[in-house]
DNA sequence: TGATTTTTTCATTTTTTTTTGAAATGATTG
DNA sequence: CAATCATTTCAAAAAAAAATGAAAAAATCA
């Protein structure tokens, strides 16, 4: 194999590295997590072998700050998990490949303890109406029952819709 | 009626619109729209009229700017609509309340065309395994086929789940 | 245990997002 | 159609979010 052909290929590694990335900063964004855990997760989720955080940083070129944090964040949701590699004194990081369990701890950690202070806030507005006017009263309460069903079928579609994928 | 109790009926309308806005201030944020926004749609949610533009930098004491940017985005995501009220020169708005229809406008506006440009990414990757190894191509394509499978099912449910949304 | 390496924490800096309000544009009225 | 009022736009300011990296803490080794 000649300098020229390695070149290529790590230029084409390179690149789908770079896909990757960008592919999963843009995901990662829809979900209101930090550019930094998505550059995380989408170096490891092509990366055949288990990297320690100096590679990701040096990789990426992100502060180990920067990266303590985005393995956090993506350990706490069971996206990516840490490997033991024997000799080695570092933590080495490998990607969880199962979006279904990714999503399912995002609603999970993310969605619904927003919905649960969203029930008590709800509970909190009925209360205000107590002193209302028979005439306001019925307005209101029209509009209190469409948020109560609101965050019901929020606690019940979301979860299920974690369920529904099946990868 | 006496003064106090005008007075304590003002407080406690005003106190159930303050829950409002609190309420629709986090979920809008959930969706990643700002501050101002879930302020505009709470306080129309609990108002039995329709108010003005002017009306709406007065009571939540926004700026002009914020208050048109904020309803151009309602109006987008059919979360509001302006009514004609007959002898008044400005738009009047009014709450859109059918959440179902704010859902499946939001996916379709914000959530699908992240999922388009998605495919065609994963298209760029698939690409770049052509001059990798027979070892490395298998593994890549193991984790491109997942991507594939993760954003055909994303374009699937996510309009589903809007439509199940039967408020 | 003490020395060395790795990881976390967090005050500070940088970047990004949101808000503001004055000026430009557009709409309505007499 | 000119005058007035309403709305949008957008550059600048303010606020919020994210990244940095040095110091502290934790883990590992000999």
């Amino acid at each position: 194999m000649n300098v020229a052909t390695q070149i290529d290929e790590f230029k084409n590694t390179d690149q789908l590295i770079t896909e990757s990335i960008d592919f999963f900063v843009r995901m990662m964004s829809i979900m209101g997590l930090p550019r930094s855990v998505g550059e995380i997760y989408g170096l490891l989720y092509f990366s055949p072998d288990a990297l320690s955080m100096e590679e990701i940083c040096t990789k990426l070129g992100i502060s180990i700050g920067s990266a303590s944090q985005g393995l956090r964040t993506l350990r706490n949701l069971k996206a990516v998990k840490s490997l033991y590699v024997p000799g080695k004194r570092k933590d080495h990081f490998l990607a969880e490949t199962e979006f279904r369990r990714l999503f399912s701890n995002f609603i999970k950690d993310e969605i619904l303890p927003h919905l649960e202070s969203a029930s008590q806030r709800i509970r909190s507005i009925e209360e205000k109406t107590s002193k209302c006017t028979d005439d306001e009263k019925k307005f209101y309460e029209i509009r209190i029952e469409k948020l109560k069903r609101l965050t019901k079928a929020g606690k019940r579609l979301l979860p299920a819709l974690a369920g529904l994928l099946k990868l």
